[in-house]
DNA sequence: GCTTCTTGACTTGCATGCAAGTATACAATA
DNA sequence: TATTGTATACTTGCATGCAAGTCAAGAAGC
């Protein structure tokens, strides 16, 4: 009478081969260490992760779908140029669906249930990290403060397909991002808006939730071109 | 001085082992050949598809990455069930950004240019396939019509990386509505409301386009219990 | 000098073999 | 009978070897 199930080992830490490179290799792309534009071959990442060809073309071929890789057909791959419109367009489709799962938490936000609660206070909390690492001019803190703060939000949604999809769209925000990591100077602005967005939700003000957020996001088309001009090689089209 | 540049072959014809497996598979899939919850072996497929497992893994993994088959490390693999949240979640995920497209394409809508009008002179012929295969009881026709209509449309948004996003979401809910392939019984409100939504367009009225999109695409929300109850096997959760 | 051809040093594409993990049937045991 | 152990027939994970495509440099021909 086995009443009691006993749930899987769930052999989270056992990561096949293939898994540590697709991750060792987008990490190495989204921090800049692999270069945009920059050529990549198969032999080669094999013997930096000490692995042969099998796994590193596996990982490979998920990076490319998810654009961080092109794949040059017999003769070698590079990571993918930072494109404007790419940009542009993961920037558009960030906004409308981080738009599109605000709406939706706002509109069942319940003041009076336990998850609203502990959502409410782990923003806030949030909130005075993100101040204090603006205080400390620590960007870093900063930049994964405001990663956890939308994560936060959006996972309240509760669609993982829409979370996931965001995640995808940021990596190539944040190569960008990356790049002007030095620039503090918005980053007061930016926590007051998360402030502002926090009382919207809590009052259920949808229409102002919705516009506090919007401008929020949009602040990132600005500085694009400063970048690219400094660092031209970067770039493509 | 080679100043015309001879574009490439552009070997459009050449794909590769993997790419077909790729096709192939996800073909299988989404026409339920393959059906929901079935097991699948590296080697089986290899031997339908007569090639070697290599090829066969690449494709695999890329169909796990869009959720369409479901790896068991060591046991094998099967397609994935057909689960209800995920279907709400893609359909949610398509609306937000077929919405957010619309959107665009009715602030950039202008007359006189002849690109737009093009696409209205398109969008107006495509209607009356639609009105004929309706008329022929042809579903199979009214499908792949309907399909182009919101193509179209996506199109003239210019984003690339929102079109491609959609096309996966579809792929979760074209597996529901292959089971409903059947029933004809609303295909003439949808067509009347792609007739509506178009003369919004045209019209510039970004209320009501929106309005009768978002109206149009929550239509699919209904028939799921009942498929579930005709196909319970192909579900979980 | 300017083409065209050949060669060779690369690359990826793919087939194959072996190691190692997993489920199942069945014998051994309490 | 119910439980445990064990052999075995699967599966995928990965390393490796070879075929074939691509590019670039230099030889050959004009």
């Amino acid at each position: 009478m086995n009443e009691i199930k006993i749930s899987p080992p769930l052999h989270e830490g056992k990561k096949t081969l293939a898994e540590q490179a697709y991750e060792s290799i987008r990490e190495a792309i989204l921090t800049l260490h692999l270069e945009p534009g920059q050529d990549i071959y198969e032999s080669e990442l094999a013997n930096m992760l000490n692995m042969s060809r099998t796994p590193i073309r596996e990982a490979v071929r998920l990076l490319a779908m998810e654009d961080l890789i092109e794949i040059l057909p017999q003769r070698g791959m590079k990571v993918t140029h930072i494109s404007e419109s790419k940009v542009e367009e993961t920037r558009f489709v960030r906004e409308v669906l981080e738009i599109g799962a605000l709406r939706k938490v706002v509109e069942h936000w319940d003041e009076d249930k336990p998850v609203y609660q502990v959502l409410h206070r782990e923003l806030q909390l949030n909130l005075e990290t993100q101040w204090q690492a603006q205080a400390e001019e620590d960007f870093a803190a900063f930049l994964r403060a405001d990663e956890v703060f939308h994560r936060q939000l959006l996972h309240a949604s509760g669609n993982m397909t829409l979370i996931s999809i965001v995640t995808k769209m940021r990596y190539h925000l944040n190569r960008v991002r990356m790049l002007t990591l030095n620039e503090l100077k918005n980053t007061e602005e930016l926590i007051r808006e998360h402030g502002e967005l926090l009382a919207a939700i809590q009052s259920g003000d949808t229409a102002a939730a919705t516009d506090i957020l919007t401008q929020h996001l949009r602040r990132l088309k600005v500085d694009i071109d400063a970048v690219k001009q400094q660092y031209p090689s970067y770039f493509s089209g």
